[in-house]
DNA sequence: ATCACTACCTACCAGTAGGTAGGCAAATGA
DNA sequence: TCATTTGCCTACCTACTGGTAGGTAGTGAT
């Protein structure tokens, strides 16, 4: 009440954006009830009231996290725009997704690394459609001539790891730049960079 | 006794073992002792013996580990070649590194996840020496001539997620690529193409 | 033989996890 | 106005956590 009272969200999605901020921040075990409750300013009992359990809570929380995701990322893949333009597009859009959700992407990137643990929801299913166009663009690129031949699975793989690794592990890589937390200046620099390399690998 | 008696290898090597698997499979807070003494054949008390915490035993196990990387590491890193050659023997020692530890890599990325969570090991105060001294190799390179001009810390960083997430979100991909497991094939085949993508970047 | 030591055990501890039962007060709607 | 619903609470439950106490069988040295 007077800790956080903030009349426009409900507490319903107060949990869940305070789940989100314990879940991305500690991970699924990490993370108690409790933690999430005093976080939100309600005993754990009365979390339950709205979600019938820790692992209902979490789902809830990952089926809103991939729907805004594939949401936005849809918009800026349905563009017609085309060529290297496409490819920069989309890692512009990806790029600006992500700094705008880091939450989102650490606690995709424990999904990934646990394999699809605690949860049913089977990750790559969902991701494997938009995997498999990409690959057919890359592909059709590189019959072209667009772009220099390589394979674009494989490489569909590399740009998924250099892209969500700077996001994912950001204190980490923060400390080794000697640089402080993901600025809007650092995210643009890294941006400018990974578009960089990928035109001079793709492009002649 | 009768469950997993290999008279060659000591409890607290097996315990170590066993930690090791666990701990990248699940994390740290989804790994409890009883998990561990279990997969030894042991009682919880009997691990604690050999361990006094469940800290400590984290602790000796990622010093292990570092101490086990590093030394593989700093012999490819030391070896007299130069240029390009120099970087695709390190890639490719990194990649042999990987493929033979890659419980290590879960737990490192684990960790840069969590920030250093759990311990109070700085892992980038660890790779900063070594990270520094690539960042000098690689802008030596492009003053040459010899490798076209990137930001080399940011460079770095891109080969480093590019790497490390082949390992780590192992399982994932996997699904991703409809092929199973890291087979020696799959391994080889990613990182000759991690080696032409980033020949293609650098070299003219 | 006895002492000390190692490696294991059972039994227990306090603390915390997720989850339930039931009560109370304010809002809601007939 | 009065019943219902909503949102929160305290009190409690069981299961499990990391860790301790204390005991025992085997071993090797004195």
């Amino acid at each position: 009440m007077t800790d956080a009272p903030d009349p426009q969200r409900s507490t319903r999605d107060q949990i869940l954006d305070e789940a989100l901020k314990c879940f991305a921040e500690r991970g699924y075990d990490g993370t108690s009830l409790n933690d999430i409750a005093a976080g939100v300013g309600i005993r754990r009992p009365s979390l339950l009231h709205h979600f019938p359990s820790k692992e209902s809570l979490y789902e809830d929380l990952f089926e809103r996290l991939l729907s805004d995701w594939m949401q936005r990322l849809e918009a800026s893949i349905a563009s017609p725009v085309s060529g290297w333009d496409k490819a920069e597009l989309v890692l512009r859009a990806g790029f600006a997704l992500f700094a705008d959700t880091p939450d989102y992407v650490r606690i995709m990137r424990r999904e990934a690394l646990d394999g699809g643990g605690h949860l049913g929801i089977d990750l790559s299913a969902v991701l494997k459609p938009l995997f498999d166009s990409a690959v057919v663009y890359f592909d059709e690129q590189m019959r072209n001539g667009t772009f220099r031949t390589h394979d674009s699975r494989h490489l569909l793989i590399t740009g998924y790891g250099a892209i969500l690794t700077y996001f994912s592990d950001a204190p980490f890589i923060d400390e080794l730049l000697e640089d402080k937390a993901l600025t809007a200046q650092n995210v643009h620099d890294h941006c400018e960079h990974v578009i960089g390399f990928f035109r001079a690998a793709l492009l002649n």
